[in-house]
DNA sequence: CCCCAACCGATTTTT
DNA sequence: TCGGTTGGGG
């Protein structure tokens, strides 16, 4: 494809065109600025530039993934394939393996996710004494993570009167000292959080010219998406990596920054022209996603907003037609409305499901818009909430695949050491954190030497060689992991920690899901290093994988069947679109957020959510919102978002005006909302007590016919083909049987090997050749 | 040391 | 209503 340049607009050609110098391309929603990044990149690939030497950051891994798919569509894939593609964290993650070392990390660290990190301030708080309802974990880590974005390090801390005066009338006297002991428990632990990936890049990029040096050289041409929402320690990487070449190219939108309350800082956009005096501006202000009227509706709303860069969204499209609003009287009955419109638009126009999204202000408002859709039928996936690596079961998993590539990866450890359970309780540990912490071991390597330590910490004998034998349990896979590959290892590691069939004793319908979400696992381990493998510069080791799984978000995740509809929080619909969508739960204090009317910006920060759910829409919108809501496990009545008010009436159509605004208890009923209480008004009349039962009736877990959570984001289970899967088994494959394999395709069985209970088979796949597979996990189908 | 029952807190958004 | 944590009994 040559004539590329001839698909663009012309302030679109021109950002493409502008490779050298700084560029800021301030691109209105759905003004097609993927293209000109992705056409940007070709242009300069086919001007000569090497791959090698062009970096851009995106905002999902997903985002990169289908830029570079779509740059080698243009340049080929052999061009393509070299490209630095990924986020902020991902990028410098993988740099940071390479470079860490000179900050004294080993080049394995881990990386900490929110919930590690959360346990390790945990029990800083516990072992400090501190009062855990003032020092409240998550938001003492909140506070620490602002630290660390704007690269204020312990000791700036400690210097710092100002932050520490703050800190004090916040009734947070000890936030120094926390803090330095969190990153030093960190450090020991050889583990990196998400912020420190970024701090530490900027750590090195600062006191180590000749590294700087070396990726300003590498990196020639960079290019930043989402430039309104990096924070102050991405600015500053950008900026020191790109101050030899000034080929910075970044792109964004202000009035889609949504990310201020994780740090990201608007000025960064507002305020690149003055870090740049001779950048080049393009705005793009042509919108080829969105009807007429869901443009203009959406410029009246930001319109309230007084922070903002000047720019006018227009679009050439079809007017289209209005803005759907739905006023319900519960959640439930929302839910209704919005799944039956699915499923009325579904069919009158031959719609499918994934042409639908459905966003939502918080994760809990998923509930009662599954149960509506499966009671319809209607398939769905939600994103977000509770990823598929947060879930206990395989955090456990991968604590022990972390403890064999770091083994003083202290979170880890105390994750694994008694489970499954094997004797080592909580007054054990407890001297062990203590006697580890005055020898100046991690604990790992003190219980390495815990038969010759054992007496002087007062552990019995019985007690030290079940500790002796974790610790060798975790070198031998050590040592495996040196001449087996991933998914051998993990799956022997699994067995031979009793792991599985701890698993397989819980037959209620949560330990079943358990176990398939191991399986589930197992297979996106078997997958990573295949396609690893297949990438010449792809890394199948068990650190890339876990480096993979850490910073995986949940817009990452894909799904072999993806045509279901959508929901998702309006966060996670950033550089999404779909044909139709419901923005749901339009109340106060829920969007806008209650914790945030408080200031402007706070506001501010919730009308550009707003203004980016709406143009996520292509065709049609729907704003829905209730009279009443089930949170906090009871009934509460809501008032209307202050936002509905803000949309001009003539872009509106209001679904259900016969329903009196005056509440009373006329029967519009039962036919039309089912079980749902039918007013307000009458509710107060009960007492609270029965009201809040006949909701509970209908709360999703309360009547749910299937024991599998569908809320599953991950490859959800299918149900059948497990069966199948079980069934193969114990019937007995043969040799000589076709069959079918979910990854791999059609095969012929060739061997098998080990007893029944574990069985391996040797499978010669069509396309993908011969392969061993433990059939306890391996999904196959016996097709002859 | 392990298991179970009672209790408390949660809901703003996420790399 | 849920899930995680804690404390007491076995």
């Amino acid at each position: 494809m040559d004539n590329y340049l001839d698909l663009l607009n012309e302030p679109q050609r021109k950002a493409v065109e502008a490779t050298e110098g700084p560029v800021m391309v301030i691109a209105g929603a759905g003004s097609g600025k993927t293209r000109v990044l992705t056409y940007r990149i070709a242009h300069l690939l086919n001007k000569g530039v090497d791959a090698f030497n062009i970096l851009s950051l995106t905002f999902t891994n997903k985002a990169a993934k289908e830029m570079k798919e779509r740059i080698s569509s243009v340049v080929g894939h052999s061009e393509a394939k070299n490209l630095w593609m990924g986020t902020f964290h991902s990028v410098f993650a993988r740099i940071l393996r390479t470079e860490a070392p000179l900050l004294g990390y080993p080049s394995d660290f881990t990386i900490y996710d929110q919930q590690d990190a959360v346990s390790v301030m945990s029990k800083i708080i516990t072992e400090m004494n501190l009062d855990k309802d003032i020092y409240k974990p998550k938001q003492v880590l909140g506070r620490i993570s602002q630290y660390k974005n704007n690269l204020i390090t312990v000791r700036a801390y400690m210097n710092n009167q100002t932050l520490i005066e703050a800190d004090a009338e916040a009734m947070k006297p000890r936030m120094g000292d926390i803090y330095q002991a969190y990153v030093e428990r960190c450090f020991k632990s050889g583990a990196m959080d998400f912020d420190d990936l970024l701090l530490r890049t900027n750590e090195i990029l600062t006191r180590f010219p000749d590294v700087l040096s070396k990726y300003q050289e590498r990196f020639k041409y960079i290019m930043v998406d989402e430039y309104q929402d990096t924070n102050h320690s991405q600015y500053l990487i950008v900026k020191a990596l790109a101050s030899r070449y000034e080929n910075l190219c970044v792109v964004g939108d202000d009035a889609q920054s949504i990310y201020a309350f994780r740090g990201a800082n608007i000025r960064n956009i507002l305020s690149f022209q003055k870090d740049y005096p001779d950048a080049k501006l393009y705005p793009l202000e042509q919108n080829y996603r969105s009807s007429d009227t869901i443009v203009q509706a959406a410029n009246n709303i930001i319109s309230y907003n007084q922070d903002q860069l000047e720019k006018n969204v227009w679009t050439a499209n079809d007017k289209g037609d209005k803005i759907a609003v739905y006023r319900a009287l519960s959640d439930a009955d929302e839910a209704r409305y919005i799944a039956s419109q699915i499923w009325e638009r579904q069919i009158s126009e031959h719609l499918q499901p994934k042409d639908f999204a459905i966003l939502y202000r918080t994760n809990a408002q998923s509930r009662a818009l599954e149960e509506a859709l499966r009671k319809k039928g209607i398939s769905y996936r939600v994103f977000g909430g509770t990823s598929f690596y947060q879930r206990k079961e395989i955090k456990d998993m991968v604590a022990y695949m972390r403890l064999l590539i770091n083994q003083n990866d202290e979170e880890a450890f105390l994750r694994v050491v008694n489970y499954p359970a094997r004797g080592i309780g909580q007054t054990t540990i407890s001297k062990l954190l203590i006697a580890a912490d005055q020898q100046k071991l991690t604990l790992f390597d003190l219980v390495d030497n815990i038969t010759l330590l054992a007496p002087t910490i007062g552990i019995n004998k019985g007690t030290a060689l079940k500790l002796n034998d974790f610790i060798l349990l975790i070198k031998r896979f050590q040592v495996m992991l040196k001449t087996h590959d991933v998914y051998e290892v993990t799956m022997e590691m699994a067995k031979a920690t009793n792991f599985l069939n701890a698993l397989k004793e819980d037959s209620t319908p949560e330990g079943i899901s358990r176990l398939e979400n191991v399986q589930e696992l197992m297979n996106s381990i078997q997958g990573y290093v295949e396609e690893q493998q297949q990438l010449e510069d792809g890394d199948s080791s068990l650190s890339g994988f876990l480096e993979n799984i850490a910073l995986a978000t949940d817009a990452d995740n894909e799904d072999e069947d993806d045509n279901k509809v959508n929901l998702m929080t309006v966060h996670l619909a950033k550089g999404l679109e779909f044909p139709i969508v419901f923005i749901a739960g339009l109340e106060e204090n829920l969007f806008p957020s209650m914790m945030a009317v408080n200031t402007r910006a706070e506001l501010e920060e919730e009308r550009r959510l707003f203004y980016v759910a709406l143009t996520r829409a292509e065709k049609n919108a729907y704003f829905t919102y209730s009279v009443s809501r089930f949170r906090w496990g009871k009934i509460i009545d809501c008032e209307p978002s202050r936002f509905l008010e803000e949309v001009d009436d003539q872009f509106l159509s209001w679904k259900n005006l016969h329903i009196p605004t005056q509440r009373n208890n006329s029967g519009l009923s039962s036919d039309l909302f089912g079980d749902t209480p039918t007013s307000p008004s009458q509710s107060r009349s009960y007492p609270s007590e029965p009201r809040a039962k006949s909701v509970a009736r209908q709360h999703p877990n309360a009547n749910r016919p299937d024991p599998i959570k569908p809320k599953q984001n991950f490859k959800p289970i299918d149900q059948a083909k497990s069966a199948s899967t079980s069934s193969a088994n114990h019937l007995g494959l043969m040799i000589g049987q076709h069959v079918v394999h979910d990854r791999f395709g059609r095969g012929v069985v060739k061997d098998l090997q080990g007893d029944p209970s574990d069985m391996k088979a040797i499978i010669h796949f069509e396309n993908a050749g011969e392969k061993k597979l433990l059939l306890n996990f391996a999904k196959l189908r016996i097709i002859s």
